[in-house]
This record gives C-alpha cells, structure tokens and sequence, in this order.
DNA sequence: CGTTGACTTGACCGTCTTCAAGTTTAGTGG
DNA sequence: CCACTAAACTTGAAGACGGTCAAGTCAACG
C-alpha cells in the first residue's frame, strides 16, 4: 500500500459483487452484465484522509471516483479566499465527472471524514458509453440528480433566511445521510462538519451562522456533539425550511 | 397549425441539416450519421409566445426540447411566492432533461422573449443511448455544463457582494449571449429581461437591485435601453466580479 | 504548557429590505 | 384619439438582518 498526501490505494478490498452498498433501497437493483462490467471498469480504492483534498480546481483528473464510505464536499473559492461550499458528497454519490467530460475541473473536493472511494479511469468513460448505453443513462441520472440539489441549494441562498437556510441544510443532508446509511445504525444522524463549514455553505458569517444554529438548538431540533451536530427533529426542521424533501426512489449507482 | 396558451407547433422550418445554429464556432462539428439520427429525432418545433411557461414544476412532460432562437429562464418558487432564478436558457440550450430522467419537473421555465424549440420525445431518449453513445456523451456533457454554471452562480450568491454580483451575472450572460449570435451581429450584446427577473437572479430586493444596476449604469458599463440591459462593458464588469470568464471552447448541439 | 482550531458572545455598524409614493411606458377599450 | 390601467422603473426614509470587530472559553495536540 502506497501513501502520500493523506491518500493511499488499497488493494479491492470490497469487489463490486459484495458491495456494501448497492444492496440498499435507496439505490436500483443492477442486472449480473451491469455488474461485471462495472467491476472490471473499477481500478481500485483510494483511501483519503480527513481532511486533505481529492480534487482541486483548475487541474485535470485522469481518475473518476465513487464515494463507497465517508464525507466530503464539493466547494469554489474567490481569488481573495472567499469561500462557497456547493454540495455535500456521500456514499453513492460520483465525484469528478464535471472534470472527467469538461477537462478542467471547475471546483475542488475535500474530505470531511476519511474516506474510501472507487476508482475508475477517465478515458474508459467512453467505452462504458459505447458497450453500456444503461450505464451511460445511470451516469446521466445522477449528473441530473445534482443538478436539481444544486437547483434547490440556489433557491436556498437566494430566497430563504438565515433561519430557514440552515434549517434546510441539516434537513437535506440528514435525509440524504439516512438514505444511504450513514448514521451507521444509530437513529439520529450524526454530520461531522464544522460550524465554519456551514456558515460557508449558508452564505453567512461564522459569527452569524451560530447565532442562528443556537437557535435550532434552543429549540431542540439539532444538537451539538463533539464538533459534528445530530438532527433531532428533521420533520421540523423541514417545515421550517418549507421544503418537501426529496423523492427517495431508488437511484442508480455506479 | 395549432396555437394554445401561445404555444404552437409549427412543420419543420429548419431541418436540422440546415440548423443555423450548428455552423456556430461555439458548436462541436457533427459527423452525418449523427446529424441523421438527430434529425429523426426531432419531432417538430415549437413556438412558445414571450412571457408564457414552457414547463411546469411539479408535472411531468413527454417532451425534452432544445432551444432554437430566444431566451428563457428556469426557475423554482417557494410556498409562500418567492422566486429565485436558477439560469437563464439560450440557443442551445437544451431543456427538460431532469425531467426527462428524473420523472417529474423540479422546477419551471419560463419564456423571456418569442422562443422556438426542437421538440423531442422523451420515451425516445433512450433509444438515443442505445444507438448513437457519442450523443450520449454530449448529454452528459451538456448536463455537466449546466451544472458547472450553477456552482458559478452559486458562488456568487453565496459568497459575492451585491455590486459583484450584478456585474457576474450581466458578465455571464453576455458570454453566453453572444457565443451563440444572439446579439444578432450588433457588438453590445441587449439582453431582455426586467429589473424583477435580476433581482430573482441576484436573491436581492427590487429596490436594491436597482440601485445597484444604477451604479453600474454610472460608470457606463451598463446601459438601460426600453425593457432590456446593454452590455457595454463585459470586460469591465467581469473584473469587478473577479470572474474569468468560462472557456468557449466547443459545445455539443443536441 | 503553549499553541492552534473551533466555538461563543456582546457591541456596533452597514448592507439590504421594506414601506411608501412617486414617474414613465405600453396596452386597452370607449 | 384619449382616458384608464397595469407593469416596470425610480427614489427616499426607516429599520432589520446579518456582518465585522473584539475578546473571550475550551479541548486537542505536540
């Protein structure tokens, strides 16, 4: 095993017939020729330590990646260092594929938890389009799939309040975490992410973003635990947010 | 033909193999099997009157279109009316395509000016993926565009100034603008929409957002011209965003 | 045991919102 | 052709929401 930059590259130790995900209801049942395909078009696993960074903007990738365990997050910076947390990434979800198909990735991704991703090589993207036109379709659906959270994220900064905002925030996150399992059994999600962070994904201070987590707090729908808060009340939270939550039909995973 | 809701469809006035805008330097060159398939895929065109919905939020659509001439804009409203604009679509463009996949319409568009659209029927969008993969590519591609442009706006929503972020957005548009010739050969490019639509842009209020435009319009890098903005100055206002610009290098045209 | 990163809290200030009252322009019907 | 209306834009004033500044506490870490 090599390491370097917080990164190392494992041997498979989760082929894809025995992957722990893919038996979930959130994601779609693949057929045996699905499967074997994906498994020989996955490389391997890469394993990146808390906190160091997968893939950073302005450079190409020749790698294509699946979230198999953790968190991280997708984000863009101003030249003076502003900085504007776009999306969350999760089990499931692919990273890369805006860098993949354009060339030049146009935002970084750094990890909140360690992490352990699949690794796909970028120039066999096109034979997958070529011998796999579900595949294809899979990879389109979840292009689509971002699309609309980044859509609801707009609507989120550009018309909700402080209030309202983070409410959405830790909803939306929390019924995503729960989806695909990563309150690892234990009822209340649990979201290892800092209070920068969030003021970061907000649009607000960090001065102003806990002001008003205190009050979701006072109200004892979150809960503050060792640097990450827990979701008590998601239906409330929801309400608050006026937001209907997402779908929850089973989406594909590649 | 048949006109409802200012919507008609029309016979096929342009064939694809005399599409104006494929000749476009910002369009990728199209092999002729492509442009076959292409060409029976396209159902017919569809006119749709300044000011009227083009699809729905919430509903389902048999149709997946491509934007021929005029503007539009996607957009999501919350419970209570408040509106955010999510982007605007151009010659192009293609729209409906998260529907298409995802089922149900996730936001809205609306017309921002007479607009013509390719029509395609959604139930053959798979048969797409079978037969012709590099135009699956170019879905995906076009889908990664999209979503590339929303963490842009993203960004700028969350983490640019009022003053930056009018200067972004009629920056941005104005590339877009005039990439695909809708300036109609004159040099500043005359974009069609109210101070409303900028303000649902922006996420700011009314008031501010014309006081704001005011400013920009002082330093004669904007100018008010009966319902519509001027852009005189792309450069000018692309450097008080601190925006580069995006890349122009060659699209797919579906 | 000093340093660092994360969180907290209060005070003050400014950007942006809201309210209110206008003007101008386009469209409509008498 | 003109009065009427609605939509879009404009402007000023007051106030709220959120930002900035400053000075803390606390836990983890070498």
């Amino acid at each position: 095993m090599e390491v370097k930059n917080g990164r190392s590259i494992s041997t498979r130790r989760y082929p894809c017939e025995k992957c722990p995900l893919r038996p979930l209801p959130a994601f779609r049942p693949f057929t045996s020729d699905e499967l074997a395909f994906i498994s020989q078009f996955k490389k391997g696993e890469l394993t990146v330590a808390k906190g160091s960074t997968v893939l950073i903007e302005g450079t190409h990738s020749a790698h294509l990646y699946t979230v198999l365990f953790g968190w991280g997050f997708r984000y863009k910076l101003l030249e003076d260092g502003r900085r504007q947390v776009l999306n969350y990434v999760m089990p499931g979800d692919m990273i890369g594929l805006q860098g993949s198909i354009m060339g030049e990735m146009e935002h970084s991704v750094e990890a909140l938890s360690n992490l352990m991703l699949c690794v796909f090589e970028r120039d066999e993207l096109y034979a997958l389009y070529r011998k796999f036109p579900s595949l294809a379709f899979d990879i389109t659906w979840l292009a689509a799939r971002e699309e609309c959270m980044l859509d609801e994220n707009l609507l989120s900064l550009g018309r909700r309040t402080a209030l309202e905002r983070a409410a959405y925030l830790l909803a939306f996150i929390e019924s995503r975490a729960a989806s695909v399992g990563l309150n690892g059994g234990k009822s209340p999600v649990e979201i290892p992410i800092t209070q920068t962070h969030i003021a970061d994904t907000l649009g607000l201070s960090l001065v102003h973003t806990n002001k008003t987590l205190r009050k979701l707090a006072n109200r004892k729908l979150i809960r503050w635990l060792e640097r990450s808060y827990v979701i008590l009340e998601p239906e409330a939270l929801r309400e608050i947010a006026r937001w209907s939550g997402s779908d929850g039909a089973p989406r594909p995973l590649v």
